[in-house]
DNA sequence: TTAAAAAGTGAGTAGTCACTTTTTAAGTTA
DNA sequence: TAACTTAAAAAGTGACTACTCACTTTTTAA
């Protein structure tokens, strides 16, 4: 089958299958969401045993703890790299918001609410999350104030962040359960607002 | 054991362990989530055989169905209650959101986010989750109509309302993650900031 | 009083789950 | 090359799942 893959040192077959695991671990929580998640669609997915999966991982939620991991990881690096490719002209503050929007929408960022409410009820998610959790919103912080240094010294520029964030966050979890074109319809009104919000606590220091 | 249910109809009795059962399904949907929610949970918490459960409900999606159908109906008669008992004074606005802020971090309401997000992948629940959220955002939104008869007429008055739904909804999911205090910390910012917004849109018109 | 109907019971079924144990293959070192 | 070590595959294991079914108990109708 795979011809390029012929001599690899123990190390290097190791890590490989380790990162297929774990990609595969976020494609099955991308699909079937974390009640979904089974260690035998994981390792169909990754195209290895169910053996493979609990050698590199003791159980089951230690794979999902470091599945969240490679996931945030990937999700910050985004945003990152998207926010540095806005001009730096007049409508930077509506590009910024509605490529939030749209980050904030997709598949992968799903999954992370998706483990949220899981958290909820299972406390050993929770520890995994928790951290995850706090850490993505102050990276978010961090990136706006180097976007908005004016705008960062108000006093409520944290408060406007975490609005942002939720109302985003809140729009995309209903949209889970409605179906979409309402909530698109509502989005040009809903960032309108949140532009004429964020222009006020910019004003307001 | 219990004296007083000796003779009843088969109606009556029907209609009680029916209750029972959808009762005990909100229940352990709050203590356990959605993911964890067995028939088996159900029946010991409802006192009844696990048989029963499937005489009054062909499977357990549809169980879900009506409990969630018996959850949005209550949901909505307590929030027409809440606001009702808000005096007509100055401070009214202040006073709602705090109430609406309390309300939306209800064990009972984290179990509607469960749910949403376990729709994103389980097309079954999604089809009754769907209308019931459909129904649960308009009549918050008539409520706030009623309240607010002068600032329902700007063309941003859904759209706020929407934001102020999503942001509370979006801070409480975060919490479930997170741990308390950094979100109590900031409901005071977020508050402000909304009822700034929400007077400049009654204002707008 | 008695037959029929409805409600409720609880052991049983097939299937799925996370995880283990045993076996085979691949890579490393003498 | 042969002896050894580690990685992965294959084949379990027991616990738990939703759901069923033969049966008992309670209510209704004749």
């Amino acid at each position: 089958m795979n011809a390029a893959a012929k001599r690899m040192t123990q190390q290097e077959r190791s890590a490989q299958t380790q990162h297929k695991i774990l990609q595969a671990t976020i494609d099955c929580l991308v699909e079937y969401g974390y009640g979904g998640l089974t260690t035998n669609l994981v390792c169909r997915r990754a195209g290895c045993s169910q053996g493979a999966i609990f050698k590199h991982f003791p159980n089951k939620a230690t794979l999902v703890s470091c599945a969240v991991n490679e996931l945030y990881g990937e999700l910050v690096e985004q945003y990152r790299q998207m926010f540095r490719s806005i001009p730096d002209d007049q409508d930077r503050l509506k590009e910024s918001l509605n490529k939030l929007w749209e980050l904030f929408q997709q598949p992968r960022l799903l999954v992370v609410y998706d483990l949220h409410t899981a958290a909820r009820t299972d406390p050993e998610l929770r520890q995994v999350m928790a951290p995850k959790e706090q850490a993505h919103r102050s990276s978010i912080r961090d990136l706006a104030a180097e976007l908005y240094p004016e705008a960062s010294k108000s006093p409520f520029f944290i408060g406007a962040i975490d609005i942002l964030i939720n109302s985003i966050q809140g729009a995309a979890i209903s949209s889970m359960a409605l179906f979409q074109p309402e909530v698109h319809e509502q989005r040009m009104l809903v960032l309108e607002l949140i532009g004429k919000l964020f222009l006020e606590v910019a004003g307001d220091n």
